[in-house]
Order: C-alpha cells, then structure tokens, then sequence
DNA sequence: CGGCATATTGAAGAACATCAAGTAAAGTGG
DNA sequence: CCACTTTACTTGATGTTCTTCAATATGCCG
C-alpha cells in the first residue's frame, strides 16, 4: 500500500483529498505548511508528495528544493497543487524538478490519475532516476542576485560569466543596431534559464538582459555550468530541448518580421505577452510603449498608434499605462 | 621518435613536406593515393597523418571515414591539406572527424606547429579520446539519398523521421507565411547538419527543407539519432554548440529584418552567399532573384532594383544570371 | 522557333518612419 | 505636500521606403 503525504495549508482542501486518497486505498499523512511538510517526508519516507506552491513560511517551491537535496527524499514523486492556472509557476516547478502539477479546483478522478500514473512511473524507475538532483546540481554553487526594473543583468559584448536562472521576476533579452534601434529577442519568465547561449558557443555575450521587474536571479559560474552540461546527460538533454525550442521560435519571428504588417506584429506582441505574464488570456500590467514597440520591431509612435486602432476596435482596453486584452481571439486570429 | 604519414598525390608536394619533416626529426611514411594511404596506415599505425584532400581514386574525406572505422587507426591525429581556402571542405572535414588543417601553400613552420600541437595533445589525452568514433556513429545506420535542384527534402508540417547531414551541394531551408512569402531561414553547404531541431523538440517540421543544386543528403533515422545524443556526450556536445551557434545567427537576422534597410538585407545576403558558397570573397554562380528575395525578406522586384544599385555602384557585376561581387569589403561594411 | 519561366523597368499608392508639438504622469527636492 | 523637472505618452503632418500591379524583355528548353 502506497503512503502519500499531502502538504497544503487550506484545511478544507487537505481533508478533502485525504478523504479521497483513503477512500482510494491509499494510506495518507498530512501537513499544514511546508516546514511541517518537509519534517514528515523526512520522517516517513512516503511514496508520493502532493504539495500546494503558495504556502506561508515554506512555499513549494522551498519544499521540492529541500527534499531534492536530501537522498532519501530525492526520489519521491513530487506533484505540485497550484490554485491558479498559471503556467509559469508550473514552469518553475518543472524546472525544479518536480514531476507533475494538477491545478485546483480538480476533478477527482484527474487527481487520482495523476497519482497512479507518477507511482507506476516511479516504481519501474527503480533506481535509475535522479533528474532532480542532476537539474539541482546546476544551482549547487549558485550566487542570488537582486535586480530592480531597468537593472541591466549583462550586455552585449560581455564576457561571459554566468548561466542564469531568473527564480523570480521578468527579464527582457535584447539586441541593438547601429542606430540604437532596439528588439526585444525574448521575454523571460521565473523558470527560465537566459543568457547560456554564447556560453556553449564560447563567444561573448551577443545580446543583452535587463530587468523589467525586480527579479531574483541566479547565477551559474561559467565553469560550473559547463561542467555539469558535460557530465549530466540529464542536463544537456534539457539545454538541447530548450535550444531547439527556442531556435523554432526565432525562426517564426524571422518570418513575422520579414512579411507581417506592423499592425499584425504588435497584435502578436500583446499576445506574446499575454501568453508569458497574464491570466487567463487577459493581460492586466503596466507595459511602458517602448517595450511593445521593440517587440515589434517598430517605432514608438507606431506602436502606439496601432494600440489606438486596436482599442477603437474594442480588442483591448487602455488605463492610464495598463493595457487590458478584451478578446484575445480576434486579437490573435483576425487577418489584417 | 614520432613517425609521420603523408598522403598526398602530387610528387613534388610530398618529397617537400617529407624532407621537411625528417629535418625536423620524424619518420615518414609516403602514399601517392587515397587507397595506398590507407593501406600503409593501417599497415604502419603512424602517429600522425597528413592528408590531401582533393585525390584521385579515394579522396581525403573517404581515407579519414575508413580510418576512423578501425579501431587501431581511430585516434590516430589527422590532418588535412587543402589546396583551396575553402572553409566549407574544412567544415565537412572537421565535422567527419579531422584534428586539424593545413591550407597550401603552407608556411614551413605552420605545419610544423600544427603536428607538434597535435602530437602533443594526442598523447596527452591518452586512451580517452574517441571522437571520430562518436560521431562517426551517427551515420553508422544511414541512408544516401541525391536530391537535385527544386527537390523538397522535407516539408513544414511533417513528421519528422530523420536528421539530416548534406554530404555534398547546397540546401535552403525555408519557411513560408500565410500568404504564401517566403523567407530563407538558413542557407545549408556540405558538412552542415539540418533538420534535427524539431526532433530535439519532439515536434514536427517547423519549416522546409529544398535542394538549391545536385545535393547528396544522408539521412539518419530519428531514433539514431536520439539514442547516440544521449549516449554520446561529444555528439551532445556537438550538437548544444550547432544549435546556440544557430540560435545567435537567428537572433541577429531577427534584428536585421527589423530595422535594416532592403538595400542593406540585400547587400548582407550576397554578403552570407558568398561566405557560404564564394571563393575569396567572389561569389560567381547563377542566383535565382527570389532566392536573393527571401533571404532579404522583400519582394523580387526590389532585390532587382537593389542589385541594379550595386551594378551601377560598381560593388557587383551581373552577366546573364551570374553574380560577380567586386567590391567585397565596401558591399559589407557600407552603412547605407 | 515558340512557349514558359525568369528578369527588368515603370508608375502609383500604401505603409511606416520621422519630426514636431503638445499632454499626461511620475519622480524629486524643498 | 506642492511646485518643478523629467520622463512617458499621444496626435498630426510630411516625406521616404517599399510593395504591388502592369508591361516588357530576356533567357531557356525541347
């Protein structure tokens, strides 16, 4: 008989998945907050993890980091609970190494699925799985930097130093021409590793990454990141995915920027963002008009009139700085 | 005493270099041809050899494919002589497995260095190194297929089944948008892998692939190709160096497109066209105008008017359909 | 040599960038 | 907290760049 403990702070919540998983034939152990959670793995060694990510005092995400250091506890599945469907929490949480997510409210039957596919998964493993520590490894000797909006994390032309994870905040990546016209290559979010690429190619930096947020960053000494892409297939089968995701999606945005009309790009542009830091396709922040425009690839005053055509077609909605997607569809989708 | 094999078919080109080696303190060993080189390597396991590329009978490229099939043979270090400076020989070269090159004419004391270099650091990485053998493997279960002119290789949208290595000609790969514009991701030459980043990712076709002259592809059955990413870290290595190479080249045509002019996007794709496929700086083959078009990102009516430009500019001649770049350095570096 | 693909040139107009000028918002220092 | 400065945003007018449509020219292949 499988032991699953579940840490979750909502004790309604807590009680009734227990409720459930008992009823299911599992045995259950139960903790109120992460510390508290981290104390019963330790303890009981159990089968699987169910976790909440937002907690008071521990979060999730410092429970799976505590747990994947410790030997005994490296192993056990471990399934994030997220409120929200928020996709980058779950990228974080994958990132760091945990095997599954389910966001609440659930479906029972999805819940109890989950559980069963993550503890046949585990069983036949047997011994070979250590993703997490590998994933970890990389953050072993990691430095925590602080950054404020508009602190730049490195430029164009640096020598490389680091590999960084951002844990925390936003970053843009950008590259300037000649004329100090700018384009925003990519917008990271928490979860996302940047700034790795000319590390592999041996090159300096070729770009630039500036905080558009306050953002928690951490650092990866050069050698450190290095070594581990060497020595853990496990880490450079996750840096090759990654690279040809991202390869895929500049080539896209080649092609956009070659042939789409500029009305066509910045409609793309608030979609990105929606789809990175909004909430169920509704994309609610301040987003300073440069930023959209270098996105685009365009001029401010462009950009800011096709944001004025956009909101005469009832698509978003305009407050003071912050931009309201009302449908995000036909913002998508429609031809131009 | 380190004995040295030189393969090389003109007489006088190898009595100089091995007089000049036995000066130096070496063994020689000579072979006029592909297929006595390899004969009288196997024969004498020497401890560095030294290889013409261009060769009746067995060319260069097929010796050091035998050798690194031969378990006695495969660490031994190789060298290429080649006439020609032509990078891409090189490229192909060093991706099938060669240590080093040599461009004749040579400066005595270059090769001199080169050998020294690559004796040293033979010996020093002692039984460990297998390279050759890596990468090798990749196409150790490969297909040979001739594709000529206008012939799709694989389509935006497929499945992929394999990864592909042009082995001679020239491949484009494309993608096209919505209204049937087309734009030149990547311009292919032989010893360049393509196609694998939808495998890495485990998605389909993102763009296509089409032949731009007689071209001899090998293919390499996806399945092959995972199992020896992951269990060979030089071939994962390789492959986390093309793709972050690829993705600053991709990051840098994004800014390109943005906001560079149509005469400069012209200019820098005859610029790419005869890096690629040019001999010292003269690119002299038939160009269709769309291709010129799409790599640029504009119409074909444009890239006319642009090349018109550079006609009556005197940075280019045109005969017939035939390009001819006068002025390398003024067509590169002019800001427009 | 005729027919089809490719190349070239012209003219008109759409799409964008740039310059200029004004308004709103956000810091800043007393 | 308010005046003041600075930064960000917005709109208009103008001109350039590039696309598109159309017509003609050239090369190519059987």
């Amino acid at each position: 008989m499988s032991t699953i403990l579940i840490i979750e702070d909502n004790i309604d919540i807590q009680e009734n998945i227990s409720e459930l998983l008992q009823l299911s034939g599992y045995e259950t152990a139960v903790a109120s907050n992460g510390k508290e959670g981290v104390r019963i793995a330790l303890e009981s060694l159990p089968d699987l993890i169910l976790c909440d990510i937002m907690m008071p005092e521990l979060d999730g995400y410092g429970v799976l980091h505590i747990l994947s250091r410790h030997e005994e506890t490296l192993r056990i599945p471990f399934v994030f609970l997220t409120a929200k469907a928020d996709k980058f929490d779950v990228r974080k949480g994958m990132t760091l190494g945990a095997d599954d997510y389910i966001t609440k409210p659930f479906d029972e039957s999805d819940l109890l699925t989950a559980i069963e596919n993550r503890l046949r998964k585990s069983q036949s493993q047997g011994t070979y799985q250590n993703k997490k520590n590998d994933i970890n490894a990389l953050f072993q000797n990691k430095q925590i930097k602080n950054y404020s909006n508009k602190d730049i994390i490195y430029r164009d032309g640096d020598t490389p130093s680091y590999a960084y994870f951002l844990n925390s905040g936003k970053v843009k990546i950008q590259k300037m021409n000649k004329d100090g016209k700018e384009v925003i290559i990519e917008l990271c979010n928490d979860g996302d590793f940047f700034g790795y690429w000319s590390i592999l190619e041996n090159n300096n930096q070729q770009d630039s990454a500036e905080a558009i947020e306050d953002s928690e960053v951490w650092l990866i000494p050069i050698d450190e990141f290095k070594k581990n892409i060497e020595e853990s297939p496990e880490i450079s089968s996750k840096f090759l995915k990654l690279l040809s995701k991202n390869l895929l999606i500049k080539e896209h945005k080649i092609l956009e920027m070659a042939y789409e009309s500029v009305r066509k790009r910045i409609a793309n542009a608030l979609i990105e963002m929606c789809d990175k830091y909004g909430e169920e396709n509704r994309l609610k922040m301040k987003i300073p008009r440069e930023l959209i425009a270098s996105m685009a690839g365009t001029s401010v005053e462009t950009a800011i009139r096709m944001l004025s055509e956009f909101k005469k077609d009832n698509l978003i909605e305009i407050h003071s700085s912050e931009i309201l997607i009302l449908d995000y569809d036909k913002l998508k989708n429609s031809p131009f």
